[in-house]
This record gives C-alpha cells, sequence and structure tokens, in this order.
RNA sequence: GCCGUGGUGGUGGAAUUGGUAUACGCGACGGACUUAAAAUCCGUUGGGAGCAAUCCCAUGAGGGUUCAAGUCCCUCCCACGGCACCA
C-alpha cells in the first residue's frame, strides 16, 4: 500500500502558492532570520540531484525556524551569466537571452517540485539588466576609489579557440573546452585590488563562524608572509630593484641573485651585451615550455647568466644575476636573493657550479663536519647560525625576530609583507556578461559611464564567435562601441571586456533583501534589518573564489557606507557532493548521472528530499543508493497507514516509556537540525515510529507531534495528514492557521526526558561482566555494594585482590582486580 | 611536497566527545499472506568456540597513556579534497 504522493504534493504546492507562506516580510516584529544557498547556475544539464541536497538541507532549517517563531528569508536566483551558456549559444545559434530563459523555466518547475519553502518574490536573475545596473554601478564605485584599475596582464589565449580563457577555463596547461594548448598573451585587463583587503579577509575570519577548514584554505590562498625587501643596484647599470625575502635568518649565505624570465627587467639587463642573444633566446624556450606544461621543479630547473652583477649588497662581494626557470614573476618583486640554505637554489647552484656559502650548521660538531664534507644541503630548525658574528650559535628557528631586526638596523633591507594572492583580473573577452561600464574618449580619457545611464545594456549581436584578435564579441557591433563621451560629448569607444562570472554572485545576497529597488542596489534600511546572512552552504569549490570575493565586495561596500556589516556571513557551512552509486562524480559521459525528476515522479518529492537528508552527514561525499530512497519511501508509507490507529486524545491510555521517547525525539530532531546532522535527525523519527508500530492504538497527540516533526523534512505528507487531523488543538496549542506550517514547533518536556532507571554496566577489568537496571541517582557506596554482590560478578573477583573500584554515576562500575 | 578531512559489519552510516561499539536504513537469509510473483508483515543477521549458560576476538596497521580508547598521544599505511616552483 502506497500514498498517493503525486496528488498529494502538487495539490499542497498550489496551495501554499496561494497562501503565500514563505513570504519574508520586511520589519517584522519576529526575530529575522537569513537563510542563504549559493544560487545556481541554471545550465541546459537542469537540475543535479547534489543542488537538492543542499538546497533541503537549507528548506528544513527554515521551516524549522518558521515554526519556532523567526521571520525566515530563504531566496533564490540565478546565476546566469557565464561561459557554457555562450558556448550553447554559439553551437545552436540562438541567443544566450533565450537559452537563459529556457533554462531558468526547467530549473523553476524543477524546484518548485521539490517543494522548497523560497520567497519566490524575491527571485533575482543576474543578466536581467535592473540587476546589473546595480553590478555595473558597484564597479563604477571601485573605479571611483581606485580599487578597480588597467593594466598589461598577460591572459590565457587557446590557440584553437583563438580566444582568452580565465585561469579556471584552463586545466593544465590547455584549455577546457577544446583540449588544445594555450600560450600567454599580453593584454590590457581591468583588475580589482583585492590584495589591498588582503589582511582584512584574514584577520576578519576571526569574527565569523566558518568550518575550521574553511578558514585555513581562505588562510593559505590568501598566503600572507612577513619578510624583507632588499634594495639592490645592477652593477655598471642605473637600475635598482627590489628583492623579497620571506625567511632573511641566512641572508648572508645569498651568493647569487635569480629574475625569472618573464621579468621586464630582463631585457634591459642584457641589451646590448653579447649576452642579449642567448639569455632572450632562452627566455622565450623557458615561456614556450611553461605555457605547454607545468613546471617540475625536480627535472627542470633551467638557468642562463645575465653578465650582470648586483652591486655588494652586504659588503661580502657582488652577485651575479642569474634567469632561471624556477622563480615567478608575479610573486614578490620577480627577483630573488638566492643561498646554499634553499633547497632549489641550492640543487641550482649545484647544477650550473655557482659558488655557495654556509652560515648554518648543526650544533652536533661530528655532524657539521660531515654536512661540509659532503656538501649536503642544510636548513633544519635547531642548526645554528654562523654568521653574522653577533648572532653566532643562535638557533635558526629562533633567529627570525632579531635577525630581521638587525637588517633593517644595518639598512640593508626593510620589513615588508607578502601576498600569494594576487589582484583579481576582472576582464573577459566574452559576450554573456556584464559590460564594463566604460568609455576611451580622445580627449578626456578612461570616462566611466555616468550612473543615470546605467545599464550600460547587452546589444543584440548576430553571432557570438569570439573575434580573430581576442577582443570580445562586443567589438565588432560598432553602432554599440562607438559612443559619445560623456564628459566632452565627443567621439568616444566603449569598453568591449565583460566582466567576469564571479562579479554578479558577489553582492547577490545584498540584493535579496531588496530585489526589486530600482533607486538603489538595495535599501539601507533593508539591509540593516535582514544583514548579516545567518547561515550561509555552499561547496567547498566555491571557498576560495566566490566566497572570497564576495567577502572582498561586501567590505569595500561597507567601507563606502552603504552596507551594514563588514562580513557578509556570519555561518557558513559546506555540502558534501553527491556521487553517483559507483561512488564516481555524476558526468554525462559516465552516463551515471540521477535525474531528480525522474526520482520525484517515481518516489515523490518527500521520499527524494527525506533520503538525500539521511544518507549521510551533510558535509561529506555520499554515494547515491537507488535501494536507500526505497527504505526511506517505505518509511513514508508506514507514516501513511498509522493514521488508521489513531485515536482521540481522551482515550488515551498513558504511557510512561512512550511519553519519553517522544519527548526525546523532540530533543533530538530540534538539536540535530540546529547541527546540520539530519542524518540521525532522520533515524531519530524511524525509531519513533517503530515505537508506534508495537502500539495496537496512538494518540492523535503523538501522532500529532510526529507530523510536525516530519514536517521539514518531507512537507507535503506531513500537511496532508495533518489536514486529515484538523480541526483538534495541536499539541504546541498555536490557533493560527489551518496549515502545518503555521503550528508552533513542539518543546519537549524535560520532566519527560528524565530516566528513572538506568542500566548498570558492571565492569571487571574494564569487560563488562553484567548490566543490572538501578534507580538513577543512587549513591556511590549503594551501587558498588549491589555490583560487589552481583553473581556473575562474584565469579570473577573470587579470590583475587580487589585493588579499586571505580564509579561512574548514574553509568558504570568497574572493579579492579589483581 | 604542503595543508585539510577521513578509514567502524556484505553495504550507507550511528556512538551524548574517554564509560554497554555496530543505533537507523539497505541488502541477505528464514517465515506469514498469495495459485504465483511483487508489495506488505514477523523473525534472524560482526567473526569465532560451545547443546547451553557463557566465553574469546574485532573500529586501517603497530606502539603508548588510562580502571576504561572508535574517541587522547606517537609512528606508519591507504583514500578523498585543496594548494602546489610563493624564495
Amino acid at each position: 500500500m502506497t500514498y498517493d504522493y503525486k496528488e498529494i504534493e502538487s495539490k499542497w504546492q498550489k496551495k501554499w502558492e496561494e497562501m503565500d507562506l514563505y513570504r519574508a516580510e520586511d520589519f517584522s516584529d519576529k526575530p529575522k532570520w537569513y537563510n542563504l544557498v549559493e544560487f545556481p547556475y541554471p545550465s541546459g544539464a537542469g537540475l543535479h540531484v547534489g543542488h537538492v541536497r543542499s538546497y533541503t538541507a537549507l528548506d528544513v532549517v527554515s521551516r524549522k525556524l518558521r515554526m519556532q517563531g523567526f521571520n525566515v528569508l530563504y531566496p533564490i536566483g540565478w546565476d546566469a551569466f557565464g561561459l557554457p551558456t555562450e558556448n550553447y549559444a554559439i553551437k545552436h545559434k540562438i541567443h544566450p537571452r533565450i537559452a537563459t530563459e529556457e533554462n531558468i523555466a526547467t530549473f523553476k518547475r524543477q524546484l518548485k517540485s521539490l517543494g522548497l519553502s523560497y520567497d519566490w518574490s524575491r527571485e533575482i536573475d543576474t543578466t536581467d539588466p535592473e540587476y546589473y545596473k546595480w553590478t555595473q554601478w558597484i564597479f563604477l564605485k571601485f573605479y571611483e576609489h581606485g580599487l578597480a584599475y588597467k593594466k598589461k596582464m598577460p591572459i590565457n589565449w587557446c590557440l584553437s579557440c583563438k580566444v582568452g580563457l580565465a585561469n579556471e577555463e584552463v586545466v593544465e596547461g590547455r584549455c577546457e573546452r577544446c583540449g588544445g594548448p594555450t600560450e600567454k598573451r599580453e593584454k590590457e585587463q581591468w583588475m580589482l585590488a583585492i590584495t589591498k583587503y588582503a589582511d582584512r579577509l584574514i584577520s576578519d575570519l576571526d569574527t565569523v563562524d566558518y568550518l575550521e577548514k574553511i578558514k585555513t584554505q581562505q588562510i593559505n590562498w590568501i598566503g600572507r608572509s612577513e619578510g624583507i625587501n632588499f634594495t639592490e643596484k645592477v652593477k655598471d647599470l642605473n637600475i635598482e630593484f627590489e628583492v623579497y625575502d620571506s625567511i632573511p635568518q641566512t641572508f648572508l649565505a645569498q651568493t647569487f641573485t635569480i629574475i625569472a624570465p618573464e621579468h621586464p627587467l630582463v631585457k634591459k639587463l642584457v641589451e646590448g651585451t653579447e649576452y642579449e642573444k642567448p639569455v632572450m633566446e632562452f627566455v622565450e624556450e623557458i615561456k614556450r615550455k611553461k605555457a605547454i606544461k607545468k613546471f617540475d621543479i625536480e627535472k627542470d630547473l633551467e638557468g642562463i647568466f645575465t653578465g650582470r652583477y648586483v652591486e655588494n649588497p652586504f659588503g661580502t662581494g657582488d652577485l651575479p644575476i642569474w634567469i632561471a626557470s624556477y622563480v615567478l614573476a608575479d610573486y614578490g618583486t620577480g627577483i630573488v636573493n638566492c643561498s646554499a640554505h634553499d633547497e632549489r637554489d641550492f640543487a641550482f647552484a649545484k647544477k650550473y657550479n655557482i659558488p655557495l656559502k654556509i652560515v648554518l650548521l648543526p650544533e652536533d660538531k661530528k655532524q657539521a663536519k660531515k654536512v661540509k664534507k659532503l656538501d649536503e644541503f642544510y636548513r633544519e630548525p635547531d642548526g645554528l647560525i654562523q654568521q653574522p658574528e653577533e648572532f653566532k650559535g643562535m638557533r635558526w628557528d629562533k633567529s627570525r625576530e632579531p635577525l630581521i631586526n638587525y637588517i633593517e638596523k644595518k639598512g640593508f633591507g626593510k620589513k615588508a609583507v607578502n601576498y600569494k594572492l594576487r589582484d583579481w583580473i576582472f576582464s573577459r573577452q566574452h559576450y554573456w556578461g556584464e559590460p564594463i561600464p566604460i568609455v576611451f574618449c580622445e580627449k578626456c580619457g578612461t570616462v566611466p559611464v555616468p550612473e543615470k545611464d546605467l545599464p550600460v545594456k547587452l546589444p543584440d549581436v548576430e553571432n557570438y564567435e569570439p573575434t580573430d584578435t581576442g577582443e570580445s564579441p562586443l567589438a565588432k557591433i560598432t553602432d554599440w562601441v562607438n559612443t559619445t563621451c560623456p564628459v566632452c560629448g565627443g567621439p568616444a569607444r566603449r569598453e568591449t571586456d565583460t566582466m567576469p562570472n564571479w562579479a554578479g554572485s558577489s553582492w547577490y545576497f545584498l540584493r535579496y533583501a531588496d530585489p526589486k529597488n530600482d533607486k538603489a542596489f538595495a535599501d539601507a534600511e533593508k539591509l540593516k534589518y535582514w544583514m548579516p546572512v545567518n547561515l550561509y552552504n555552499g561547496g567547498m569549490e566555491h571557498t576560495t573564489l566566490h566566497l572570497l570575493y564576495s567577502r572582498f565586495w561586501n567590505k569595500f561596500l561597507y567601507d563606502i557606507g552603504v552596507v551594514p556589516t563588514s562580513e557578509p556571513y556570519a555561518r557558513r557551512v559546506s555540502h558534501g557532493m553527491v556521487l553517483a552509486e559507483d561512488g564516481k562524480k555524476m558526468s554525462k559521459s559516465l552516463g551515471n548521472v540521477i535525474n531528480p525528476d525522474e526520482v520525484v515522479d517515481e518516489l515523490g518529492a518527500d521520499t527524494l528530499r527525506m533520503y538525500e537528508m539521511f544518507m549521510g552527514p551533510f558535509g561529506e561525499a555520499i554515494p547515491w543508493s537507488a535501494e536507500g530512497t526505497r527504505g526511506v519511501k517505505r518509511f513514508l508509507d508506514r507514516v501513511w497507514k498509522l493514521r488508521n490507529r489513531v485515536e482521540n486524545q481522551e482515550s488515551r491510555i498513558k504511557n510512561k516509556i512512550l511519553d519519553s521517547l517522544v519527548h526525546k525525539t523532540i530533543k533530538k530532531v530540534t538539536d540535530d537540525i540546529d547541527g546540520f546532522k539530519f542524518n540521525t535527525a532522520v533515524s531519530a523519527l524511524m525509531i519513533l515510529l517503530n515505537a508506534f508500530e508495537k502500539e495496537e492504538k496512538i494518540s492523535a497527540h503523538d501522532y500529532k507531534i510526529l507530523l510536525l516533526l516530519l514536517s521539514p523534512l518531507a512537507p507535503h505528507i506531513a500537511e496532508e495528514l495533518w489536514s486529515h487531523l484538523a480541526p483538534d488543538p495541536s499539541p504546541s496549542q498555536e490557533k493560527g492557521g489551518v496549515s502545518i506550517f503555521q503550528q508552533l514547533w513542539p518543546q519537549f518536556n524535560p520532566e519527560l526526558i528524565k530516566e528513572e532507571k538506568i542500566n548498570l554496566v558492571i565492569q571487571v577489568n574494564g569487560k563488562i561482566r553484567d548490566t543490572v537496571e538501578i534507580e538513577v541517582g543512587l549513591v556511590e557506596d549503594e551501587v558498588k555494594k549491589t555490583a560487589l554482590e552481583n553473581e556473575k560478578v562474584k565469579k570473577w573477583i573470587e579470590g583475587k585482590e580487589i585493588v579499586k573500584v571505580i564509579f561512574v554515576k548514574d553509568k558504570l562500575v568497574n572493579i579492579v582486580i589483581k
């Protein structure tokens, strides 16, 4: 026997919409709560069962919080700009706008079929001009404050597609789309100065409740290090540069300097010398190799001498300047001083016979001798500094601070901070993105589009193919490109690059607070009411991109006084992936994709929802199991069937054990939902149902509690069964409306949860020998006596010496014998 | 290589943070119902020894701390995720 989920689910979805049950009220008297899930990219593939998992989880939390009296904002929208849609449009000769609309319609239908309690009145779409108007507005604010700037940058260029690629579109040096090789090309790019916020993006993590692994990943990604900038002069040339060193303790060991092959200074160093030709050839060779594959430090140490020297930086002689494959142009200053106490430098020097100098040795004399004799690489924390003389004998790991101060005092260099984080390349040469609201005027130069002229709308084009020159497809729309300068009225050209797909998602959480506003990106009072997001769920893969970007944007907006909180998200959790049944990632090519539509059709939305909550710990990747869904379906069928055994409250027979279980279940389900332990919340409900089924009859009161606890997980069946029981007052005494979701969340009675009797565990030498039922709260002497007089225990302790007896109240007694 | 997470039955996973390991679900086996099958319901189900009461052994491997370890500490192995020439 199975219930008619199809009829029930569509019936209630319609009714809930009519009742407008899930609307979030601006400025309600109730306490506010803002739940957010990362809004989906509406791809052609439709909704993934992975979406269902995280959306259901927050839906469960939202529904429960509403029943607990919160004014909950749980919104949804579409992050719809992006390359896949553009590619789809190119392939099928269809406007990306149309493709996007179709995809959104599919996603929307699918989400609605799951009975998610979104406030649909706040739906947003990043490709809507009314939305991206404000994305452009924020860009202009960045520009106004000097945080958006243009810079010549090497970009990834796919040789076969003839298109510029974002870093994330390049996989191991190859184009993500065609698999062909890519190379770096210099191009003027818009940049956002996220590095200006690097320190605060680290330190403010202390003020938010993120999973620890998310914090560490962000900190590592930003990669802050403190060290020294040495200022150095090139001998015989009027050139000075800085060299960054994050481990300057062994600075006196430095015997050579390396400059990155791509460094602009390289040319100046060798110009007009005999080294020019071989060096420039070497540089080209390395660039080519780097473009094709990742560099392997073990095998590919390559370098060449430039013929130049750094002039005697520490009074210990000149340092030859080399070029080496392993030095990066975009970290620090792109130039490094090298010593015997860095593993790569050591290996490089050995390969090219560059003289080395040792200033760190093991404390042990024999060991020190060995290191010297065999000329081994050495850098251990317990090694002793040999030079400078003032620090001789100091442990290396303790020498950092004093030596840094020494270096500064001597005037060799200055304390400096460096980051692995780079400024954000914000230009894309694509069609399907927000136009960057800038024009270039011959007279006035770079001119921002005035706020009143926003949005700069995407023009319609015939086709979206990229151009041969690597310009955006927009460059071909001359009507659009040619415009007038907002300042002087003279002829001007529009910026043809668009924003990356991360732009719209960097502030969307603010728009939900006031999605229809056409005067501002959101009303300040509404932002003050709703922000920050109380709970934000998303994937770990966004930790160093979207999550960091959106924190940056929010902080900037906070600094210019238009958002109320410095951090956008109070708490961040992440979901685990739903894998295919074979344990692999679901993918079209492997043919192992589970389509949520089919599951909803075959088993119902409630089963799908509840199964995904039950499948395993929310944060972990779990393979899909068709068998597993059946167990949940069975459970719901049994809940359905149980309605035949429900009796009036009056005739209810007192059942202490059942009462206690009911209240324990209330506590467990409540706590587990708060703690994102949905799997054990479901199992608690199963245990309760098992107990109910053992009874001839169960009371309406108890049945209602089961339904209330079930309702966030399986809303449709709970609502349907609830409607059968109406109009009895609910156990939570809410008069309110007729919907189960207008009832109060049940509360447990602490008195009923208290155990009167417990199973005392009696151990002998830590092994369980018996359990006996005793009253709760018995004192030590009584319990010990019971234990020692226990027949089974007697057998074990007979003739043995009792060393001691451990007593844990209401839990166990452990008799230690010899 | 570095950072992070994890390793528990045939299987997805529980275990209140040091106190009855294997909850709940799936599967499997046995039974009821049925002409039969499906569905449903009832029972059994970590391994080993024993007629039984009962006992022994099991949480990736090996050590340690403790009256007591899946849980804490050390060493190692494996899997997954992230970063990866960052001087």
